[in-house]
DNA sequence: ATTCTTGCAAAAGTTTTGCAGGCAA
DNA sequence: TTGCCTGCAAAACTTTTGCAAGAAT
């Protein structure tokens, strides 16, 4: 399992700073900007820099053992969750919510066959109101 | 139907550069950038500026004649097509095609139930390798 | 006449990169 | 020792915005 939750060893050396930025993201689970991750480790890793978040989580990216969001807003998002899931979105208060939706492989089997590509994953997003927004009165 | 290929007339005025970016989003199913749009009409509107055409993107995006698209790659794309739609991606040559997947209403019932969202649209994209590059031997 | 729109240029905001020094293997 | 990694700062890019002039109603 340990083998599954770090970068390629001939490729890359271990440095403390990408190994705080992987477990951050496998520990929290509200899909954190770069900006989110650099304010809430630099506390504890004094020199840490920006340019060092964003290049490790490329790596991290490459690696496939982080995957980056982009919403609308102009700033990137990453998810260490790699299991096939959705998200739900609220678009009053912006909340991203995991939500459990296995791979469509009835679908993906249909499209594939009537396409003639080969599908290697998906991304399925819902957008709405959150619960708690639509108990709100703006809704 | 011609009411629902223009924005809102009590708000906004009918202008020629406008007029020129949702026909040109309405003909084509490339899924341009900015970029793409502004060399394309530049010749025919020559005083036209990205600033306008930034502009009225968001405009059109507002008056809900046009989506905007987020690929990971920072540049945005727009599609005019607004019926209930998926894309799939080429992660080799990123060609952007249209798949016919209408809502997925059962599942889009049952995560309602589940979670108490109430959920409005649908975002769902297909990646992997598109048939002319599966003929190729890169892969 | 009033209000929306444009072009231009500057600004804003996010992400990337060059470089010299530091750390890991 | 070799090569990856970091911090810093500058650069690169995409997108937004202020403003004065122009167009639409």
């Amino acid at each position: 399992m340990s083998e599954l939750n770090t970068v390629n060893p001939a490729r890359y050396k271990r440095s403390r700073q990408r190994q705080r930025i992987l477990s951050l993201l496998q520990e929290v689970n509200n899909h954190p900007t770069a900006e989110w991750i650099y304010s809430y480790l630099k506390p504890g890793l004094n020199s840490l820099s920006m340019g060092t978040v964003y290049r490790n989580l490329r790596i991290l990216e490459e690696q496939e053992l982080v995957r980056r969001m982009c919403n609308g807003s102009g700033v990137d998002r990453f998810d260490a969750k790699m299991e096939p899931h959705s998200h739900f979105i609220c678009r009053h208060c912006g909340e991203i919510e995991d939500l459990d939706v296995g791979p469509l492989t009835g679908l993906i089997r249909e499209m594939e066959v009537m396409t003639g590509h080969l599908i290697e994953a998906q991304r399925l997003d819902f957008l709405g109101i959150c619960s708690k927004c639509r108990t709100q009165k703006w809704h």
